[in-house]
RNA sequence: CGGGGCGUAGCACAGCCUGGUAGUGCGCACGGUUUGGGACCGUGAGGCCGCAAGUUCGAAUCUUGCCGCCCCGACCA
C-alpha cells in the first residue's frame, strides 16, 4: 500500500474511493452496488442520526416503522409516483426456495409464485400513505407527524459509494394536515431543520431552494431542497423537503371530517436525507492527507499520543494523561489515548490525519520535563506547544473553534466559485470550471433540458431568498424575473 | 444498456506474449535493534492463479463460455 492519498487536483474521484477506504468508512460488497459502512464510517453516521432524531423530537415529530416491501398495487396507485420509481425497482415474485433436482445447489421453487409481486421499497409514500387510511377519521387526528429510520433499494445503474448505492439508508419523514397552509409550513420547516443540520452539524453551507418541474419528486407539488457544493464544484443535493399537496390521500382513498362535519382529503409532506450526508461530509472537507471531521460528527474528537522509548516512560506520560482523559471525558469530549505499542508515534499522527480526529495531543519526556503538550489542529495541519496547565479548556475552545472553522473554509470555497452570469460563452466557459452559477432563465423545461444536454449542468434550484430581478434568460434571451442556480450534479 | 479496464496470499501487484518447482512489496507471527512525523534486520506462516469446459504428456500461462468487480457515459437521492 503506498502511503500518500492520491491528490484532490489531480484525480478527485480516485482521491474520494480511497479517502473512504483508507479512512475506513465503508467498502464494496458482495453484492452490486451494495456497500458495508464499517465500524468508523457507521459511527459518524449514527452521530448524524442522532443529531437529526433529536431535531426532529424537538419538532414534534415521533418514529415509527413500516414495511419493506410495498405491493405493486399500492406502487400503482399514484401515477405520476409510480411512473418515477418504475425504471429502479426491486421486485419479489417469490417467496422460497428449493434443492436443485438437476445438480447441486439451490434454485427458486416455481411452486412459490406470489400472487402480487412485492417490491422492495424505494421509498415508502405508498405503504404509509395506506396505513394512514386507517388512522385518519376527524380533524382531530391531525396533524400526523411521523418519521421513520430505515433502509431502501433504488436499482442505481451505476453506483458511488455513500453517494449513490442501490440500498442506502435514510430517515423519511411522512406527515398529514388538515390544511394545504399547514403542510406548506411542515414542509419549509422540515427543510429549515435540515440546513441547520448541515451548517451546525456537517459544518456545510447550503443553499436553500425548491426544484424546478422537472427535477421535482415524483408526485410532489413542489420539492424544497439544500444543495451545497463539493470541492470540485459540483454540486451535491443534500436533502429534500417534499410538499405533496392531497395527490398521495386522494390514491390511497385518505380522509378525514372537519371542525365543519365535511370530509376532506388530508395534506401531505415528505422529507428525506440519506447516508449521501457521508459523501458530502467527505468531499467537502477533506484533504490531500485524509479526512477531515467537523468535531460535532466525529467519532473521536482528541486523540492523545504518548512518545516514549521505555515502557518506563511510558508509565510516566500515562500518570500525567490519564487525568486529562478523565477531565476531558467529564466535559463531554470524545477522547482516545492511544497507547498502543504496535505503532510508532510517527504512524499514528498520519492514521489520526487520515480518519479526521479535529485534534490531537502529543506528550513525550520533553514535554513532562517541561509542563508542556503538543497540540496538533487537523483542520490547519497545524502544532503547538502549550503549557499543560489548562489544556482541558483549551481543547473545548478548539472543538467550537474548528467546527466553525471549516464551515468558513467551506463557506468561502463555495463563494470564490460561485458566479453570476450573463453571457451564453461565460456559462459555457465557467461551468466546465466547476462553479454555481447564478443566471437568468426562461422557466421552460425545453430550455433546461437544452442546457443541460450543451453543459451538462442542471438546475439545482430556485433560491428561497432569490431577488427579484428583471433578465434574460442565459440561452433563449427570453424574459425571466430571478436568477437561478445552475451546476453540474452528483 | 454502450465503451474501457481488471480478477494470482489479508491488501497492492509481477509472472502469461514464448506452457514445465507460484513470486515481489506491504501486512501478519516470533526474536532482536529502534522510537519527537508512516523504522530496520533476521526467521516464519499464509495460494483450488474468479468459475467451467476444451487443447496438451503437462495450463496461472493457449482456446471457448460464464460469473464478478472497478472506471467513463445514458438514469438518479
Amino acid at each position: 500500500m503506498s502511503k500518500a492519498l492520491p491528490k484532490r487536483s489531480e484525480n478527485y474521484s480516485e482521491w474520494y474511493n480511497e479517502i473512504v477506504k483508507r479512512a475506513d468508512l465503508a467498502e464494496n460488497s458482495a453484492v452490486r452496488g451494495c456497500m458495508v459502512i464499517k465500524p468508523y464510517g457507521f459511527a459518524i453516521w449514527e452521530k448524524m442520526q442522532r443529531g437529526l432524531d433529536d431535531m426532529f423530537k424537538a419538532t414534534g415529530h415521533q418514529n415509527a416503522y413500516f414495511p419493506l416491501f410495498v405491493p405493486k398495487s399500492f406502487l400503482e396507485k399514484e401515477e405520476e409516483h409510480a411512473e418515477g420509481f418504475a425504471k429502479e425497482c426491486a421486485v419479489v415474485t417469490h417467496y422460497r426456495l428449493k434443492k436443485n433436482p438437476d445438480g447441486p445447489g439451490l434454485i427458486v421453487d416455481p411452486a412459490a409464485k406470489l400472487e402480487e409481486e412485492l417490491i422492495v421499497r424505494p421509498t415508502s409514500e405508498a405503504i404509509i400513505w395506506n396505513a394512514y387510511r386507517g388512522w385518519i377519521q376527524s380533524w382531530r387526528d391531525l396533524p400526523i407527524l411521523v418519521n421513520q429510520w430505515a433502509n431502501i433499494v433504488r436499482w442505481e445503474m451505476r453506483t458511488r459509494i455513500f453517494l449513490r448505492t442501490a440500498e442506502f439508508l435514510w430517515q423519511e419523514g411522512h406527515t398529514a394536515h388538515a390544511t394545504k397552509e399547514e403542510a406548506v409550513e411542515e414542509t419549509e420547516r422540515m427543510l429549515g431543520v435540515y440546513a441547520d443540520f448541515a451548517e451546525n452539524w456537517i459544518a456545510l453551507p447550503v443553499i436553500r431552494g425548491y426544484k424546478s418541474p422537472a427535477e421535482r419528486f415524483a408526485g410532489a407539488e413542489e420539492t424544497y431542497c439544500i444543495e451545497a457544493m463539493m470541492q470540485d464544484g459540483k454540486a451535491l443535493q443534500c436533502g429534500t423537503s417534499h410538499f405533496l399537496g392531497q395527490n398521495f390521500a386522494k390514491a390511497f382513498d385518505v380522509k378525514f371530517v372537519n371542525k365543519e362535519n365535511e370530509l376532506e382529503h388530508p395534506w401531505a409532506t415528505s422529507w428525506g436525507v440519506s447516508t449521501r450526508l457521508m459523501g458530502a461530509l467527505i468531499m467537502a472537507h477533506s484533504d490531500d492527507n485524509g479526512l477531515v471531521l467537523p468535531p460535532k460528527l466525529a467519532p473521536i474528537q482528541v486523540v492523545i499520543v504518548p512518545i516514549h522509548r521505555s515502557p518506563e516512560d511510558l508509565a510516566e506520560i500515562t500518570a500525567v494523561v490519564d487525568p486529562i482523559v478523565e477531565k476531558l471525558k467529564a466535559a463531554g469530549v470524545s477522547v482516545k489515548y492511544d497507547d498502543s505499542d504496535n505503532q510508532r508515534s510517527g504512524w499514528k499522527f498520519a492514521e489520526y490525519e487520515l480518519k479526521g480526529v479535529p485534534v490531537r495531543l502529543a506528550l513525550g519526556k520533553r514535554d513532562l520535563e517541561a509542563g508542556t503538550i503538543e497540540v496538533a489542529r487537523r483542520d490547519t495541519l497545524t502544532k503547538e506547544s502549550r503549557p499543560l496547565e489548562g489544556i482541558v479548556e483549551h481543547v473545548q475552545e478548539l472543538m467550537s473553534e474548528i467546527q466553525a472553522n471549516i464551515y468558513a473554509k467551506a463557506a468561502k470555497f463555495r463563494e470564490e466559485h460561485t458566479f453570476r452570469v450573463d453571457t451564453w460563452d461565460e456559462f459555457v466557459e465557467r461551468i466546465e470550471e466547476g462553479a454555481f452559477l447564478l443566471a437568468h432563465w426562461d422557466g421552460t423545461a425545453e430550455t433546461e433540458e437544452n442546457i443541460k444536454e450543451q453543459t451538462k449542468a442542471t438546475i439545482r434550484c430556485i433560491p428561497l431568498d432569490a431577488p427579484h430581478e428583471e433578465g434574460k434568460c442565459i440561452l433563449t434571451g427570453n424574459p425571466s424575473h430571478r436568477r437561478v442556480v445552475f451546476a453540474r450534479a452528483y
